[in-house]
DNA sequence: ATTTTCAAT
């Protein structure tokens, strides 16, 4: 096999991947995760384009331990060493929202390191255990946490996709959807109830 | 009140 260790389009999404796994009202079991790193300088933003890309997780039915796309995500921005001198913005566009344990471990990033501030972009609400209070820690510790509507499908078909120069294709109902699940988004986040 | 979903009925 040939090997094709840092080939420039490594970091883009196949096209087909993208819509099967964001369309939002699909339920695929697994995840993918879109992220990209701005430096906040005052009012502008800065983009590091170098560290732009994708995880997704690791399948009970792979090899090896399971693993949530946001540990990967975790594991990426550590490995960047971000300087603490500087502020950060990260926004990931996720397929489905953290599960409780990953919220918490995103909620206890954030904590540790103040100099970074999240925004996410969730494509569908994962609703198992106890996902309510997972995503109101999450937002406690400061992330932003939103619903994809097709503003920010449109931007990951964008950044995110080989899209070999074709425009974004909304699928009938994305705009219903979106605005169904941001309802209940909004619902979970403003209250304290299971 | 709402789901079945980071695979396996």
């Amino acid at each position: 096999m040939e090997a094709s260790p840092s080939r420039g389009t490594s970091c883009l999404l196949d096209e087909n991947t993208f819509t099967e796994n964001f369309m939002n009202q699909m339920n695929p079991r697994k995840t993918y995760l879109c992220y990209k790193v701005e430096i906040l300088d005052g009012d502008a933003r800065i983009p590091l384009d170098e560290k732009k890309g994708f995880v997704r997780n690791k399948g009970a039915n792979e090899p090896g331990e399971p693993c949530h796309a946001e540990r990967y995500f975790l594991d990426r921005i550590c490995s960047w060493n971000l300087d603490r001198e500087l502020h950060y913005r990260l926004t990931c566009f996720i397929s489905w929202t953290p599960c409780v344990t990953c919220a918490q471990k995103l909620a206890d990033f954030l904590g540790k390191n103040s100099h970074v501030s999240l925004h996410i972009f969730a494509s569908r609400i994962y609703s198992l255990s106890d996902y309510k209070a997972g995503l109101r820690t999450l937002q406690a510790a400061g992330a932003q946490i939103a619903i994809m509507t097709s503003k920010e499908f449109e931007h990951c078909w964008e950044n995110f996709v080989d899209h070999q120069g074709k425009p974004f294709q909304p699928w009938v109902g994305l705009e219903v959807v979106s605005q169904d699940l941001c309802n209940n988004l909004q619902a979970i986040l403003q209250t304290q109830e299971n």
